[in-house]
DNA sequence: ACAATATACTGTGTTATGCTATGTATAGGG
DNA sequence: CCCTATACATAGCATAACACAGTATATTGT
């Protein structure tokens, strides 16, 4: 049955939540890690990412040359690894700077409209 | 024909900012103002933001009961102003808590991932 | 008066992304 | 032998930001 009129506030968190994904997977794979475990840590860290959106992300990740990968074949079944390229870890830099930047900037807008 | 190969940085960077666009609007409507004013004003904040991108995103969060807008006419053209609902207010409130959660959250990652 | 610019808003089309849902396959427990 | 957890993949949908183009008024310079 669900809800009938989901909260638009829903909507904008998972707006809010969206640019940082990429951030998140950069800042977990220093060492490398398979999809699924990287899934579990991030969601033990109050970042919960869809399977769905989880795996796309990393292949595109992958496509940009953040990422590299590969089939491992260990106990159970293959995992495909990913861990940062070099390209990817000057991104990573980048990408944190920059956020703490937008940090600085949307706390300064926030707490002045709360004024 | 543009740059053939574009920094997937800078995707990822505006991708950043994107859930952030909604806060940054809120924010800055406590008090009424026009489209083309609260560019300049988030602009001046370090939140610059495309015509083609404040000006639907105001009309979405009216169908979306966030805010809401009259025309006035003064001096100079017809202007729509755009202020806070109540239910905007609130959204404002629960919005800002959650930033700041995301903020945490994604801060011990970064910060993890640096070391 | 006229042109040029700044102001102010609207609309179309493209592209990218997250999510839901579904599908495939392996491993292990009861 | 089923059932669950693990592990990855992908098609389809909705949303959103931007580039680009268009419309119209006000102001400024000459």
């Amino acid at each position: 049955m669900k809800n009938g009129q989901p909260d638009p506030a829903d909507k904008l968190e998972q707006e809010l939540r969206r640019g940082v994904l990429t951030l998140a997977v950069l800042s977990q794979l220093r060492d490398a890690q398979y999809g699924y475990s990287l899934r579990q840590a991030l969601a033990g860290k109050d970042m919960p990412i869809e399977e769905g959106t989880l795996y796309p992300l990393l292949r595109r990740m992958e496509e940009q040359g953040l990422l590299k990968s590969e089939w491992r074949i260990e106990d159970g079944p293959p995992r495909r690894y990913y861990v940062l390229s070099p390209e990817g870890r000057k991104v990573f830099e980048r990408l944190s700077t920059n956020w703490r930047g937008l940090v600085g900037t949307v706390e300064k807008l926030v707490t002045e409209g709360e004024s």
